[in-house]
DNA sequence: TTATAAAAAGACATCAATATCTTTTTATAG
DNA sequence: CTATAAAAAGATATTGATGTCTTTTTATAA
């Protein structure tokens, strides 16, 4: 479904997240052993995620990254979006390159109801969400 | 969420059948120009539906591809199983190796429920269902 | 039995996703 | 001001998905 790539920016994400309540930045290489990621590919994941202000960072001794607002939601669908970019959610399923109401493939139907499904969870997770469950231990953040 | 190579096979594979329903045997050069798909690539695609016996195969002059018990319905959960593997239904939405009501990672829920959908809707759907919207006009093959 | 048509097979080629390595920039501590 | 810690940037490597080209095998028709 996702790419790896989109799955190690929300597994960061929720990480930086729990560390940021605690009053710490974790800097790429502390998130990128806690989350089971690629070091320096979870460094440029990071960048990625920073320059779309996703997240903010800071250089030097003591850096890290961070969350400038909290306490505003970022969604999951938010996240997806600056991964895999805005097509990813309304891909044909049968790959046709335009399909839609009026002259649709033969899986449209069917298909936008499983979409319609996806795109709820992704509005209605957010990085704030996925770690509370992980707070109140309702959910793990990695397992070998 | 699919790979193109498995749209490619149940495009394929719906054209084959409309086509077989006529007394007809496409070959790869045909089926490729219909379906919209690269022809060399397409060849490929179809040496291993037919290595899986989804379909069969004739060489030779008037040789072409097949169903050789077009009135078994073939599901698109079929075609993707042998396109993708059968892990394609289970892998973690987060990415986690492992991944189950014992210890779930933070989208466990709500992804089931999704996956459960899609599941669904690749356990109805067949490849003649497929084919009788098309013949039916509900639905279109391609579209530029 | 030879020419032809078609799939199968094998070898490459290309591209995007994923991953690593090295150098540069920036900030802070001492 | 210098050493150090950290992210940013740039270059390169690897892998898997996608795509092409050439040769071989098999079947049929004439």
């Amino acid at each position: 479904m996702l790419g790896k790539t989109t799955e190690y920016a929300i597994r960061a994400l929720v990480y930086i997240f729990i560390q940021n309540q605690e009053g710490k930045r974790p800097g790429f290489k502390e998130i990128s052993k806690k989350i089971d990621s690629p070091e320096q590919f979870t460094a440029k994941v990071l960048q990625n995620l920073a320059r779309a202000e996703l997240i903010s960072s800071i250089k030097g001794r003591g850096g890290g990254f961070f969350f400038d607002q909290p306490a505003t939601p970022l969604t999951i669908y938010d996240v997806i979006r600056v991964m895999e970019g805005e097509k990813f959610f309304s891909k044909c399923g049968f790959g046709l390159k335009r399909c839609d109401g009026e002259s649709p493939c033969p899986l449209h139907d069917d298909y936008a109801v499983v979409r319609g499904g996806f795109f709820r969870l992704v509005k209605k997770e957010t990085i704030q969400s996925l770690a509370n469950k992980i707070n109140e231990q309702k959910a793990v953040m990695t397992r070998l």
